[in-house]
This record gives C-alpha cells, structure tokens and sequence, in this order.
DNA sequence: TTGTAGGCGTTATCAA
DNA sequence: TTGATAACGCCTACAA
C-alpha cells in the first residue's frame, strides 16, 4: 500500500501547479501568497493522496525542527512526570515535539545530553537540571540556543525561569508548625549547589527568626533530594538536637527520610515529632503517616516553561523573565501538637 | 564563537581531502575503506573545528532519525517511569534517542500520536499501549515501521513483545494468601480489552479452581488501571460478596482502591481483609499499610523492549518473539492470615 | 583508496 | 500570484 512516499512534487502534479506553490498553500504562514483557489485544489490533492509533509526535509532547510529538549534529573522523581506532561501538552499545541533525556543529577551526562540535543538541532532547551552556577546556560547561549529554566534556577538570571515561590512555601509551613506549638523546629535541608535548596533553608532560618526562635545548628543539609540522604541528614540533626519537636524536610524524599531516622529512634510521626514536605509528591497522601505538604502546580510549572520557550522561538530578543508560582500548604497527618501540648 | 555551523566541507578542506572521504572516515562502518592515515587527519581536522555531524541532513539521505517513538498510556503512571528509564539506557547505548507520548489511554489519541511520530520519520516504535485488538499494530506494517509491544501484548503475535508472566503473578499472590489460610478471595480485574486485564483474570480463576475453591462471581472489573475505578469495583465486589477476607487486585493502584473500599466500610487491611497489587510501583512499600504485591522488573521490561527493537531495525527479517519476565511475590504488610485464624 | 556527481524533500529567493 | 532555481548537509553509487 503506502510502499512508496508521497512527495510534494506528486501534491503539484496532482493539482497541476509548482512544487513551491504547494508548499505555499500547504504551510499557514505564506497561505495568504496563493489565490483561494488554487489552495482549496492543492488541499484537495493533498488529501486524496495522503500527503504528509516531512519535517526532516523542512527542517534542513528551514534550520527549525519543531522540537524542544528537555532535561530532568531523574524521570523516577515523582515531582517530573506530572512536569513534563504540561511541557508536553503545551508544546504539542503549537506543532512541537519534547525530547526528553535523564541526567541522573550528573553534571558530565547534562552536558552531553546538552550536546546531543544540539547536534539534533533542536530549537530550544527546558532545563530541569539547573545548578545555582551551572555552565549549560552559557553554553546555550554560545550555540544560540533559546533556553528556559523551570523548578531550579540559577544565580545569574540570564534565562527566563519558571520556579515556585520557595521563601513562601517555606514560610507556610514553619508557620504552620508555630500555630501548633512548636518551639524547637529543624531543617533537613535540600543541596546548597541548588536554589530550591538554598532559597528553602534561608527561608527557614528567616521565619524562625521572625518568631524570635533561636536556630543555629539545627539545619542539616542532605547531599541529594533522596530517601536515604535524608535519612542521613535526619538522623544527624537528631543526633545534635535530642530535643526536636519537628523537622521541615526540604522535599518529600528527604520527609521520607525524616519518617526513617524518626522510626530508627523509636519516635513516632506525629506523635512525638511532625514532620512537613514540599512538593506534594503523587501518593504523598498514601504515606504512613499522610504528608502535611507544600504542593506545587507541577504540570502548571511545565506548560508555563514550555509558554516562555514558545514566546522566546517566535520573538527571539524578548526580555528573559523571572516566574514565581505561588504554591499552598495541605495539612495531613505528619503534623500535630508538640508532646505535652494542651490538646 | 560559534556563529556559523562548521560543515563537513571545512572538514574535507582542513584536511586535504573530499567531503565524501570524510563521510566514510567517520562513519563506523565505512571506516575501513580509508586509510589509517587519511582517517586520523580527518578526524584531528573535525576535532579541530568542532564539527558535529548534522543527523537531520543525515537522515534525510538516508531515511533513518537514529530515533525510536515510545508510546505510554501516561507517564504519571508511576510504573511506567523506571520502564522509560530502560528503554533510554538501552537505547542510548546504541546512539538511539527515544521520542515519548502520552496517549492518556486514548484510542484516538494513540493513533495521532503515530502518525505524528512517523511524519517524524521514527525509525521504529515501542507500544506501551496496545489493547488486545490493537489496530496500531497492523497501522504499522503498512507504514512498514518496525514495532515492538511492551507490558502490554495483543492477542494476535504478529509484533516482538515483552511482557510480565501475568499467569505467574497472580498464581504467586492467590498461592501465598492460600497458605494464610484464606479461602473466600475475590478479584478486582483490570480491563477485559487489555491483555494484562484478561491474563491475571484468566490467571486467578485458574488458581482458586485448582484449590478446589469456587470462585464464581467473585470477580468484579475495574474501568481502568487507576485508583478511582478500583474503589468502585472493590465496593461493587464487597457488596456481592460481604464475606470475602482477600481482594487479588490487577494492580497496584487498583489495589489502593481496595484499600479505600474497604475504609468506607470500616474494615481494616490486613486485620478484616488482606489485599495485594501487581507491579511493586515505586512507594509501594511506604502505603499504610505496605501494599504485598507482585514485582516486575520494570526497568528490564524497558531496556528488553529496546533490544528487541534494535535487533529488528538492525535485521529487518527477524522472526517476533514473544519474551515473558517471571516476576516475584512481594510480601509486606497488607496480607495476613484472615480473622479468626488461628495465629 | 579516493574523487565526482546526484539526490534525499523542502523552502527561500528571485524572476516572470 | 506563480514558476524556476538553488541550497540546506549529508551519503552513496559509480568512476577513476
């Protein structure tokens, strides 16, 4: 059947036209160029023999793909999926493809995905994997490719970015746990290489301060956002600080974490200490005990990235902007009063 | 600095030769037509300037992308993650890179997709998809594009497959609640018009009959692999059968299902019921209670797919084959021996 | 072993 | 408004 492609030539045979004016016909820009008439035969040609336009030819031509990059640390983070759905669905509104490559949080494996997705030609990049000095943006810019951050940032705002409000997120939740009664409040902090980490622990050392409370020491960072190094950190600042009523877990892996090292003591969450997450991970309310939380609009982060790329494709010298997505507290079952409160 | 794309024409110039020669000197396969010499001045000259071949030219002459389209019901399905992680491995390995789509379980949507992909001149597909009638499959012989089933296979075998021994699966779960001694066990199936909804069905119907045990009407079927369609036929089942101490669910998320089900009821899991899964999804064992489940290695599901895809593209004649994973009985907190049971 | 020539399917530019 | 032409960057018969 479909042996044999079919060929704008065959499309200008067919309607007894030019190659080039089929092309004109066919592509939505340059439609107003041809008389009505001639666009509704070649139309018609089109459909009848089922001609579909190859993007690879286009593309080596026009030097675009329609295609945008992705890069993730890891699409097994459950914060992702729901992230590269909303990239997805925003960018598949405007006739573009993701392609999406796993960094696994390795510097050495972004930079190659960086180069392949470049040899590929694609039109931009969406940048999960930032670092607060992370050199992938610099090199976007030396091979002219159009780049957007989403969820981590980096220092130096010479991107467009897309992240939550983390100093707010922050807030909700040590707030949260002050209404309760809590007095004596750690920090399971995320890596200090990255802003979501560094932006939540200030935000945190700024709200305890703000309730005159004294936090010195009792922050310890993890080395990754991940179950076991928050249980390591966990197990550290409960070490130094016996006393601890709650912990502030940077993410939900690292409150993961924190369940862990408390059950190792013997402790029980939230009886004898709360503990709070951030992101609001799929299933976090399936956890034993249900996380207390700071969700954010994940795929809402996606679809925004991916707007701000589209807007930068089409109007390449638009100023880079800076998007904070406010998220909101969900209070569940790993928060309660401190031992001893008056219920 | 990089302004202008360096082409394999600086190259042949920089090193005292023609295009052509550079195109075979560095190209694997066509390496040994050149001499030694010949190669290493091409090649000082390339890494020289920094040229990197162009694959969207390439594959306009050539007509292969070095690029494979996945299809996936929906990434935030947390099974199919380390299942894309698989697949990218393996086939990154072979300088493949993988295109993904979420088909939201969607016929129609499934079928564009494919189009899509293959307007993109894919060089090949992976269905994480197919119903037991899937029409993609015949869809892709006529578009002549290699296709390979994953997870889920159709009934006819006329494309490669990997997928879990579903028989096997559920025999393991129904054998182990046996040995607790339960004996009035029902089962919340998945979809009838997909394969792993037909097989573990097949499968537990087998199982009870061998015990001697009867079974009819013990089954109620989910409208979809989801958490939602779970709860409603678990209560549906419930209803039918109020005596039942085991609920075989088709999977995990149908199975956390079970568990809400069984709360409206005010029955406790394992204590008044037990429950199991299928598939050991990432935080399965952080579910109150731990959720006893089937494993798959998801993971090699993924990177079998790809090899069997790769072997196909690299020797287009290759007999299908049809590979079954065993996977392994999980047993956790959710299954436990039915009330009244002696200890 | 290397060079020559042609073409993959499309679109931009120019001319008519 | 439409047609002709060339070029995008690469690969592969074929010729030398």
């Amino acid at each position: 059947m479909a042996a044999k492609r079919v060929t704008i030539e065959d499309v200008a045979r067919a309607a007894r036209v030019h190659a080039s004016t089929v092309s004109r016909a066919l592509n939505p820009r340059t439609r107003g160029l041809v008389t009505a008439a001639v666009v509704e035969r070649v139309r018609g040609a089109a459909g009848r023999l089922g001609y579909v336009p190859d993007p690879v030819a286009a593309g080596l031509r026009t030097r675009r793909t329609a295609t945008v990059g992705v890069l993730i640390p890891d699409i097994a983070n459950p914060l992702f999926p729901p992230l590269l759905r909303g990239v997805e669905a925003a960018l598949g509104e405007a006739g573009y493809t993701a392609i999406i490559a796993n960094t696994d949080n390795d510097p050495d494996r972004a930079a190659q995905a960086l180069e392949r997705l470049a040899a590929r030609r694609v039109d931009g990049l969406i940048l999960a994997t930032a670092t607060r000095a992370d050199p992938l943006v610099a090199r976007c810019r030396t091979l002219r490719l159009p780049v957007v951050l989403v969820n981590r940032t980096t220092d130096q705002a010479r991107a467009s970015s897309v992240a939550s409000d983390d100093a707010l997120g922050v807030r909700l939740a040590v707030e949260h746990l002050l209404r309760l009664g809590h007095r004596r409040i750690g920090h399971v902090a995320g890596p200090a290489a990255l802003s979501t980490g560094a932006a939540r622990r200030a935000s945190f050392a700024a709200a305890i301060a703000a309730a005159g409370l004294d936090t010195a020491g009792a922050i310890v960072e993890a080395a990754a956002y991940a179950i076991e190094p928050g249980r390591v950190a966990a197990a550290a600042l409960l070490d130094r600080h016996p006393g601890l009523t709650a912990l502030v877990a940077a993410n939900d892996l690292i409150a993961l974490g924190c369940y862990d090292a408390l059950a190792a003591r013997g402790l029980a969450c939230p009886r004898d200490c709360s503990v709070t997450g951030f992101n609001d991970m799929p299933f976090a309310d399936r956890f034993a005990p249900p996380l207390t939380t700071v969700r954010l609009a994940h795929r809402l982060l996606g679809a925004t990235a991916a707007e701000l790329l589209l807007a930068e494709l089409a109007h390449p010298r638009l100023p880079k902007r800076q998007i904070r997505l406010a998220p909101e507290l969900v209070v569940r079952g790993s928060t309660a009063p401190p031992p001893g409160a008056p219920a």
